[in-house]
DNA sequence: CGGTATCCGGAGAGATACTG
DNA sequence: CAGTATCTCTCCGGATACCG
C-alpha cells in the first residue's frame, strides 16, 4: 500500500503541517517545554526563549493550541496564572525537532565557515563580471 | 563545560542556522535529494517538488549552496547540464529532517482533527464574549 | 535546459505601549 | 501575571514573462 500523505504532493495537508512545525518559533516553544520537562508559565518561557515579545509568544502559543501540540491551563486566580504543557501529540514531536536544534547548534562553525567562504569567493569574482 | 552555541540565546549564530533549516523549501529540497540518493539536474528537481516555482527553486538552492549544504556542477554542455547534490554537510542533515517530515505525514489526521475541534468550541464560544 | 527579470501582495515578525 | 492593542515594515513567496 501506498503511504496516505505526501508531502510532495502540491496540495497534500501536511505540507500545511510542515508549514506549522517550521513557523519561526514553534521549534523553541516546544523545545522549551521539553527541556523544562513539565508545564510552564507564561513569563517562564518568555524569560527562558530569549528575544521572544510577547505578542509573538502568544501567537505562537495559540497556533500550537490549536494544533493540539500544546495544552493551555488557566488555573484563573488573581493574579492570573497560566499553565502550558505538552500534550501527548505534543510529546511526540520532541525528538524530531531534538534533533533538528541539535544540528544546528553543532554545525554553527560548518556553515559559517561555508559562507564566509562563498561571501570571499563572491568578492574575488565580483571584478570579473560584464 | 558548557555547550559552545545554544538556541535559546537571543543572538546565538545557531538561531540563524535554524531561520535557514526552517526556510519553507528547504526541507523539499533535501529530502528530495535525499530521496533520490544521487544528483539532480534542475528541472527534475522541479518536477519532484510539486508546485515549487523556479524563482523560489533557484533561491533555495542558492542559499543552501552557500552554506555548504548542497553542491552545485556545471558541465557547461550546451544544451545546459547542472546537477545538484548533496555535500557531506547536507547529508548529515538527512536523518533530522526526515525525521520531522515524517512526523508531519503521520501526524496529519491528529492535526486537522485539533483543528477542527478548536474550530467548533471557538464557533460555540462565539457568542458568549462582550 | 537552466535559469533571470520584474512586479506584487500579504502574512508574519518586530517594537512599543497599555490593561484587567 | 498574562496577556492586548497598534502600527510599522520587511521580505518571502508566488505569478508571469523572458533569455542564452
Amino acid at each position: 500500500m501506498s503511504k496516505a500523505y505526501d508531502v510532495m504532493a502540491a496540495s497534500c495537508p501536511s505540507r500545511t503541517v510542515l508549514h506549522r512545525i517550521g513557523a519561526r518559533w514553534t521549534i523553541f516553544v516546544i523545545t522549551a517545554l521539553a527541556d523544562q520537562g513539565g508545564p510552564m508559565r507564561f513569563t517562564e518561557l518568555k524569560r527562558y526563549i530569549q528575544g521572544i515579545t510577547p505578542k509573538v509568544l502568544t501567537e505562537t502559543l495559540r497556533a500550537l493550541e490549536t494544533d493540539g501540540l500544546v495544552l493551555r491551563v488557566d488555573h484563573g486566580d488573581n493574579p492570573p496564572h497560566v499553565d502550558y504543557a505538552l500534550t501527548e501529540l505534543g510529546q511526540s514531536l520532541r525528538a524530531p525537532l531534538a534533533a533538528v536544534r541539535e544540528w544546528a547548534e553543532t554545525h554553527v562553525p560548518d556553515i559559517l565557515e561555508s559562507q564566509q567562504r562563498a561571501a570571499g569567493s563572491a568578492a574575488g569574482a565580483a571584478g570579473t563580471h560584464h
